[in-house]
DNA sequence: TCCTGATCATTA
DNA sequence: TAATGATCAGGA
């Protein structure tokens, strides 16, 4: 384990090192990066995140980009159970609410971010104390042809009813992979968004994330059983 | 019990 | 405000 993290200079490296991380303990790592560990995650959503991010290298900063822009690659924890059932939705990014003039599939944030993903599951069991908890196996994905029309189909509904100036009628149940939630610090924070008449409204900022049956498929996928 | 809508921390 | 990292928690 590095105490000074570097940036990887390739997927090989990248993955090689996140494998490392599997079995180990938050509170070790969380140790040896000199970091305090908090009691539970109420306060701290993206503490896991963070850290693991640390430890391989990833960009800090909020840029709408891949984590590893050069490899072409997005980190993503997961939380699971101990099935490996994954416990949380995936927030996958922001989504647009205005000028989407040009906006298609082939050029969006939703298929950059997951054209390919390291996944890093992680003990998500609140029954554990968070010290306790350990990383799990990380794996790379790249969506099928068959996953990826789905994700597509998804999107491009969404963004249909975004367009129509319908965004307040979007519901978490909307889309088979791919969701449309709430993302936003509390109930105050708003943006623009297109109004049913055209014109520009303000509403709750909007964000993609991954259903957890989706994510449940991928884990299968890779390790052959939950 | 599960999942949707709400929320938390941090940086720029 | 908007982007990143996400999980919380109560109602269905």
């Amino acid at each position: 384990m590095s105490l000074k993290p570097q940036r990887p200079h390739s997927i090989d490296e990248l993955f090689a090192r996140a494998s490392e991380l599997a079995g180990q303990r938050f509170a070790d790592l969380a140790a040896a990066a000199q970091l305090p560990i908090p009691n539970d995650l109420r306060r701290d959503k993206g503490w896991v995140g963070m850290l693991l991010e640390h430890y391989l290298g990833a960009t800090a900063g909020s840029k709408p980009t891949q984590d590893f822009p050069e490899l072409g690659i997005e980190l993503k924890t997961l939380p699971v159970d101990a099935n490996g059932k994954p416990l949380e939705t995936t927030f996958v990014c922001v989504a647009p609410l205005t000028d989407l003039a040009g906006v298609n599939w082939q050029t969006s944030n939703v298929r950059n971010k997951l054209q390919c993903v390291l996944w890093l599951p992680i003990d998500g069991r609140r029954e554990i104390p968070l010290a306790d908890r350990v990383v799990g196996s990380a794996f790379i994905w790249q969506p099928s042809a068959a996953q990826e029309s789905m994700l597509q189909r998804d999107w491009e509904e969404h963004m249909d009813r975004i367009a129509l100036g319908e965004v307040e009628h979007i519901t978490a149940r909307q889309g088979v992979a791919l969701q449309i939630r709430p993302k936003a610090a509390d109930g105050s924070a708003l943006t623009d968004a297109i109004g049913p008449d055209g014109s520009i409204i303000q509403v709750r900022p909007r964000g993609f994330y991954l259903k957890t049956s989706f994510t449940e498929q991928i884990i299968r996928q890779v390790f052959h059983a939950v």
